[in-house]
RNA sequence: GGUUCCGUAGCUCAGCUGGAUAGAGCAACAGCCUUCUAAGCUGUGGGUCGCGCGUUCGAAUCGCGCCGGAAUCACCA
């Protein structure tokens, strides 16, 4: 139970008693007191004045003299106005800090029974993952992570986009202009040498137009299963895959499933099939198949074309149906950026019509774009940020930062490279999942991303600092034991940390990762504030050092639970 | 034009299920390392919360209307 449900409750069976009214605790309004005021808790006692029938300050002085009597665990209350502010006992907090050393799965929410698929990153195979691709990846990760612990069993997916125009285009490239070259022979990254393709295919059409019927010829030959053109697609993926592979892998990205477009592009038309039986969808003359959409306020959209292929929404269809089916899902999360919010109210509005339950259990998690200065990234125009290089970038820019501070003495070289690498994908990270998902983002690559501030080194920074204490406690056999009085501070951050399943909750509801960002952050700076007055291996009282022991000892471990939902890991040193 | 999203300090962002004097970081300036890691801490300056109306005891937060910006509305994905 929360201090603020606590207190509510109590509340609520002093109203009860003082005025003979039945007011449910859910109904009282309590908040963290304002720093500026006395006390732990505030309860706002407006919406009982016409209950007490007297004023603000008359009632909250009869609130609290009441809960002052009542409970022993509230120690003071002071009333300014409307607000009664309610101070709790330092046993109570003593107490508190207690329970979440006790819980070992403090922050893992109780479970929802709800098994959920998260789709994410669904790459284009013909072309390399840029800083767009990241914050998907990031993100999706991320809330994979956090509606676990949220209580709900998760299921990572991700839909390659395999086939198509587009791969025919790198493909018809190669063929003319790259002499064989192949991953091996250029010593390049097969995302990218397939990457160049594309460049190339682009500078070639503009040469002569006339190159894209050779690419149409070529798509016909792979729906075809020609086995030249497969067997050339078939070896392009692969370049591509193993170097999306890479990036994952340094990115820490996962999957449960991978599902590849090429085998579900026609899981679609069967169910337009059925739409058409039960009069949800129509048949143009020319054999087009189409949703009227109009009634809602939306266009018409297409299903099949005219010479009968499917288009992109056609498999969405297909696929959403197989995976509730196939995984009984209860809901199916996709991240996907907001540029295709209209795709997946359309998508949502088609499966409603067809009759699907679970349509309404679909959400768009719909991020923003990450924009440069001069706008949007295009990979026309060779403004794309290429994650690899930014990746490495931020490798670089730790390594850098280490070594001029000089406080890895006397590690090996292999730890330190590891630490470089975690620091940089710290910063990289939390700089991305920080920000709320549905707002655009700004990254300037001529600014590199900040090791200072509101940051993910700093987090580490904080971590590595406790670590130290923690690892010279124990060289002096301090036990960490709650079993002395907390100081103001020590109870801010006792608060602070019974705060963090709240957290959980609110940033799974919300889909946001930047909730715990946020809350890391506020958690590593009130340590830091602290670390920085209070000396804790000095303390020569024996039961205050081995509180403060475990006290900073749970704030490690809270600060690691948080930060791990970001997919983010915190050093014992930098 | 329709739909959706966004507008908070010079910049990047919190706060938004209504509560007290709107918070951080960066940048600027001024301090703090013989004391547990200065990637830190403290302080100063910086705001018509896009504008207006409404609901309310109370609005950055909710509703409506404007203004400004973005995305999208393909037999592309």
């Amino acid at each position: 139970m929360t201090a603020e449900s606590f207190i509510a409750s109590k509340a609520s069976e002093a109203v009860k008693e003082l005025y003979s009214v039945d007011f449910p605790a859910s109904g009282i309004q309590v908040s963290v007191t304002r720093k500026e005021f006395e006390g732990d808790y505030t309860v706002v006692v407006f919406p009982l004045l016409r209950i007490s029938r007297s004023a603000p300050a008359v009632t909250a002085e009869a609130l609290g003299n009441w809960l002052l009597g009542h409970c022993p665990e509230i120690s003071a209350f002071n009333a300014v106005q409307g607000f009664l502010n309610i101070s709790l006992s330092n046993i109570y907090w003593q107490e508190s800090l207690k329970s979440i050393i006790d819980d070992s799965s403090f922050g893992q929410l109780a479970s929802t029974g709800k098994r959920i698929m998260v789709e994410f990153s669904s790459p284009n195979t013909n072309k390399p993952l840029h800083l767009g691709h990241v914050r998907n990846n990031l993100l999706g990760s991320s809330v994979s992570d956090l509606l676990k612990a949220a209580g709900n069993e998760v299921i990572k997916t991700t839909l390659v986009n395999d086939r198509g125009v587009h791969i025919c285009k790198s493909m018809y490239a190669w063929e003319q202009r790259f002499n064989g070259a192949t991953p091996q022979s250029t010593g390049k990254k097969g995302d990218h040498l397939v990457g160049d393709c594309y460049v190339e295919y682009a500078r070639m059409e503009k040469e002569n137009p006339e190159v894209l019927d050779k690419v149409h010829e070529m798509l016909v030959k792979w729906e075809n299963a020609d086995p030249a053109v497969r067997k050339l697609w078939q070896m392009m993926n692969e370049w591509v895959f193993a170097g999306f592979e890479q990036t994952y892998k340094s990115l820490g990205i996962t999957f449960d499933k991978t599902y590849y477009e090429h085998d579900t592009y026609l899981l679609g038309k069967e169910i337009v099939q059925r739409g058409m039986e039960m009069g949800v969808l129509v048949k143009d003359p020319d054999g087009s198949v189409w949703c009227d959409l109009t009634a809602d306020g939306l266009d018409r959209k297409l299903l099949i074309r005219s010479d009968g292929t499917s288009v992109y929404i056609t498999q969405d269809l297909g696929t959403a149906e197989r995976r509730f089916s196939e995984y009984r899902l209860d809901s199916h999360v996709y991240v996907v950026g907001d540029e295709q919010n209209y795709h997946f109210q359309v998508l949502k509005l088609i499966l409603k019509k067809l009759g699907y339950d679970w349509a309404d259990q679909i959400f768009h998690l719909s991020y923003g774009m990450v924009e440069l200065p001069e706008g949007k990234m295009k990979s026309r125009e060779g403004t794309v940020v290429d994650a690899d290089e930014l990746i490495e970038k931020m490798y670089e820019e730790a390594k850098a930062t280490s070594e001029e501070s000089g406080k890895l003495e006397g590690i090996s070289a292999e730890e330190k490279e590891r630490l470089y690498r975690m620091i940089g994908l710290g910063a990289l990270k939390y700089f991305i999942l920080k920000v709320d998902p549905k707002k655009k983002m700004l990254f300037n690559p001529k600014e590199s991303i900040d090791f200072n501030g509101n940051t993910g080194p700093f987090i580490q920074y904080t971590h590595a600092r406790i670590s130290s204490i923690l690892r010279k406690a124990s060289d002096i056999a301090v036990t960490p034991c709650v079993n002395a009085d907390l100081s103001t501070k020590e109870i801010r951050l006792v608060k602070l940390l019974s705060l963090y399943p709240q957290k959980v909750a609110e940033g799974a509801s919300a889909y946001s990762p930047a909730v715990i960002a946020n809350y890391a952050y506020d958690l590593a700076k009130e340590f830091n504030q602290y670390y920085h007055d209070t000396p804790i291996l000095k303390e020569p009282d024996k039961d205050v050092l081995a509180l403060r022991i475990a006290l900073i000892g749970t704030l490690a471990s809270v600060l690691r639970k948080a930060m791990g939902i970001l997919g983010i890991e915190l050093p014992e040193r930098m």
